[in-house]
DNA sequence: GTCTATAACCTGATAGAC
DNA sequence: GTCTATCAGGTTATAGAC
């Protein structure tokens, strides 16, 4: 089987530049806020090049915005189900795979979240939270604490881990702290978050 | 003093009625997203009188902004530095506090911290955050856990408070909960969250 | 495939009548 | 104060040369 593309860092395929420009635009911007025009002088391409591989704004963005809901949930899926180890496992797992992925990607938050008030129907079908429900982490979960909602705890794993990503461009504006700052105070709630959440399951 | 306005529920001044048309478009749209004649149509206005009251969509924008930043941290400015009360005591009036706010304003979270990104800079000048960190609350924190980075804590206590309503529209979207039930659910949250940090604070 | 030029459209803001 | 009509500028998308 010969490759398709060899991965040359140099040279990167018009196409590619065009998908990388328009990832770093949509992020920073958002989707009204970005015109095209950026994303053509930000990829070092001509405006007609955009159109002529996407066809539209909204086609390139659709492209942009797949993979970033692919990156940002695709981290946990095998984990949720994997019936073999504990809630305390999962979560040290799931922990560390999120704050791995946004510690490389800390504006895959706040996209996302801009997107869902955009248009929260096509977002909530994309989102396979019933499927999170159903998960045999949240049935542990259930069983640890059937006095509550068991979403009550994917509430508070999720707002441990991504919530502080949400405000990193506000510490860092304000100058409390600095991106290494941050990324170490991240490193260090990889090891605090699971203990967290285990004293959480454990309050009444 | 004569009152300059009589408070009336049906006859709202056009003024009035842009302002809060504006609130509603800006909030479900962001800034960028919104055009001046959405907020005309839904405030049953011409076009041209909210250029006539408000000079341009920006400056009705900065007004609308203003006002959601003012409810948003002017709920917890007295408490932080009550040096009469406990952490517990303290995390127990801002959750309350908050909680109660954003039950009545739900999208006041999505708004602030999607605006976050169109202009951190000007963001971070208003956002008291340097204030929050120098509070005797935080000095508490510091106090009780001189291990870790007293942010942490802050961290902490904002995502478990504000986190779920981000995730509001998703969970309702996908079925999983109703407005009625979500809001039950941050009843129950407004107690158990005081516990949860409590313990929180005790984990090592 | 890549460019320049331009069409077609949309949006914020204003002029001027009432 | 409120309206209709319109301007001025900017944005997406395409046509057509190379």
């Amino acid at each position: 089987m010969p490759r398709k593309k060899k991965v040359e860092a140099v040279t990167l395929s018009t196409e590619d530049k065009i998908k990388t420009a328009a990832s770093h635009v949509f992020t920073k911007k958002g989707y009204a806020a970005t015109r095209t025009r950026d994303i053509a002088e930000e990829a070092g391409i001509n405006l007609a090049l955009l159109n002529y591989y996407f066809r539209s704004k909204e086609k390139l963005f659709e492209i942009v915005m797949m993979e970033k809901m692919s990156k940002f949930f695709g981290v946990v899926g095998q984990v949720l189900d994997n019936k073999a180890i504990s809630v305390e496992e999962k979560t040290t797992v799931i922990v560390e795979n999120y704050i791995g992925l946004l510690s490389e990607n800390p504006d895959l938050p706040i996209f996302i979240l801009s997107e869902i008030r955009m248009n929260p129907a096509q977002f909530a079908s994309r989102f396979p939270l019933a499927k999170v429900l159903e998960s045999d982490f949240m049935k542990q979960i259930k069983k640890q604490r059937p006095d509550l909602h068991p979403i009550q705890f994917l509430m508070n794993l999720l707002g441990l881990v991504v919530f502080p990503f949400i405000m990193k461009p506000v510490l860092e504006q304000t100058g409390l702290l600095t991106e290494k700052a941050f990324l170490a105070q991240m490193g260090i709630r990889k090891e605090m978050i699971p203990k967290w959440i285990k004293s959480m399951l454990k309050t009444s």
